[in-house]
DNA sequence: CTGAAAGCGCTTACAG
DNA sequence: CTGAAAGCGCTTACAG
């Protein structure tokens, strides 16, 4: 009395019940219109009451297309990427398309192991992997299936690009801090070997040397684009002796994390400090005072990305080099920062 | 001229180029520790010159583990799920195991579709789909393969559930906001299918019935989980008859909606009205003022789940049933809520 | 330590 | 409209 083996159910099952060749019950699945709706019927009938479930590694390994982009983020967490996902599922659902999600923190050998992993399951690539040694990586993505590549622009025709305005997003936060008459100003960076945060810290610096004078002090302090990073930099944004009166964070994550010790330093924005961000995350407009920030449309990133995957699936052969999309930032402004007063 | 046929290289052409068996190949990309160091050095390099990546497909239908798990989510958006997927995939990662993710919107037939998807792919599944119809969905779920599901729980001994405790964390809404005074009370539910949401309204109305005396008004506005229905219901929240003191939302989504109503009109949270939410996502702290809300630990959840997919597959023939987990809610008292004033 | 061969579960020309 | 058969790219006893 042991219970039943818990093999899998197989083509092969399905077609012995119904008293067909496998072949038959292919078609049924794959909507092949070659077989009559009766037949059809008494099929999917039979595997529902079986409770048969193609195996997907045998279809792609056979030869169909698996309706399924591959996609791999630096992290899943948060609602930067979350906004991401948000425009990339649902223009690809809308194409009878999934996501397959999986993130990869700055190691390349891991990128490796998931292109791997995708490798025979995707039919598309979204990659957002904003280090260094992306180019060499991208080697290995397997021929022929066509792959967005997100922050960075590459020469290779198989690829195409998004990128986000960071060095002209940054420039023109440092530009306004000026106008508005800062001159004592803090650079709050990411990592180094994040490229987004590499030129938004090449775009905000170069805005201050070609806008400020000689009399513009600029801070520089490496963060690390978390929240806790904006936390533990605070007492040095903060310190008395010769503080800036504004302060750029390259993400408005690590913003939040200075709202927060702000908030329980008793100290105010903007009345202590002025304070610019970077992304728009939904909560730049939630937190108090609204936190003033260079916003770039993410959702529609996502989006517009799993469009041209689709595209490119479908119309295989033409791979003609595109040249990459590029997101405008534009400034928001919220009441985290005000004009310096004498 | 033309390019190079774009054809995937397989592990033949490895195995040809480097003069040994695709057995031998096929080990060395398995660690198997019979080959020897020396060869296994060789073939790597081949392999790596030649961008050789094993087929996935192809390796998990001739048998190996995938390392990876299937996770199925009513929807990848925002905050919530953001913080449940941080959980798991930290989890996942630790052990060397990806999340696939997907998500569905309320529609039985595309659970299955993707469920077929993932069959032949997942060595588990982690599926939060809180609608009625799942306990016979689940039944499709490849035999053998473990599943958590989140929210329901189920008699059937291979799966193994994870629950919050909604109705008592709606209970304790209640009852504090009778304790704390409050007679005319409003209630927002969620969606009449979505589990999570009748269980909330349950707890709520058993504590206003339990513990309200005769005099206590209960509103009843059913909102959808989202945050513009926080938004939409607002005016019938404030309408000025018979306004309520108190309002509960089953989840802090509605309540942000509601927040921003309240801010458009200039009106006052807490004094015009209290508020209390449930879940206790990332920004209900950051909200001004702070949101009161039930919390429970969602990032905890994510992270056990995937633990005990990750044992049972480690011991696939012990299925011993469990009893499912239980995440207790607790109130976390913030700015939104105050007592009612004589 | 290594190779020949069966098998994983499907799809798709091809022939009828 | 339907079936027999080759093939997708791998893994894994089995034999040596």
């Amino acid at each position: 009395m042991k219970p039943s083996q818990s093999r899998q159910v197989t083509i092969f099952d399905v077609a012995e019940k119904a008293k067909v060749s496998i072949a038959t019950v292919s078609r049924v699945f794959n909507n092949n219109p070659l077989v009559p709706e009766k037949t059809r019927k008494r099929i999917l009938a039979i595997a529902e009451q079986m409770k048969y479930l193609p195996n997907s590694s045998a279809r792609t390994l056979a030869g169909n297309q698996n309706k399924t982009i591959g996609v791999i983020l630096p992290v899943i967490y948060g609602i930067f990427f979350s906004d991401f996902l948000y425009g990339a599922e649902t223009r690809a659902r809308e194409s009878g398309y999934h996501l397959l999600v999986t993130s990869v923190q700055n190691n390349d050998s891991e990128l490796l192991t998931l292109l791997g992993k995708m490798n025979g399951v995707a039919d598309g690539f979204l990659i957002y992997y904003p280090q260094p040694g992306i180019e060499k990586l991208l080697n290995h993505i397997p021929q022929g299936k066509p792959a967005a590549i997100i922050g960075k622009e590459l020469k290779d025709s198989r690829f195409f690009s998004f990128l986000i305005d960071n060095f002209n997003g940054a420039y023109q936060a440092a530009s306004y801090m000026l106008n508005q008459g800062h001159r004592k100003i803090t650079l709050v960076t990411g990592e180094k070997k994040n490229l987004d945060a590499e030129q938004r810290k090449l775009g905000f610096k170069k805005a201050i040397s070609d806008l400020g004078g000689e009399e513009v002090k600029l801070q520089v302090l490496e963060g690390n684009f978390k929240q806790n990073s904006g936390y533990e930099l605070a007492p040095e944004i903060m310190r008395e002796k010769n503080r800036s009166t504004a302060v750029f964070f390259s993400n408005d994550g690590m913003a939040l994390g200075f709202y927060e010790w702000m908030s329980e330093k008793g100290m105010k924005i903007p009345e202590d400090i002025s304070v610019i961000g970077f992304d728009d995350i939904e909560w730049a407009a939630l937190l108090q005072p609204g936190l003033t920030t260079m916003k770039f449309d993410i959702v529609r990133m996502g989006r517009d990305s799993v469009s041209e995957i689709l595209k490119r699936i479908a119309d295989a052969p033409d791979q003609t080099p595109v040249s990459p999309v590029v997101y405008q930032t534009r400034l928001v402004q919220r009441g985290s920062f005000i004009p310096l007063r004498n």
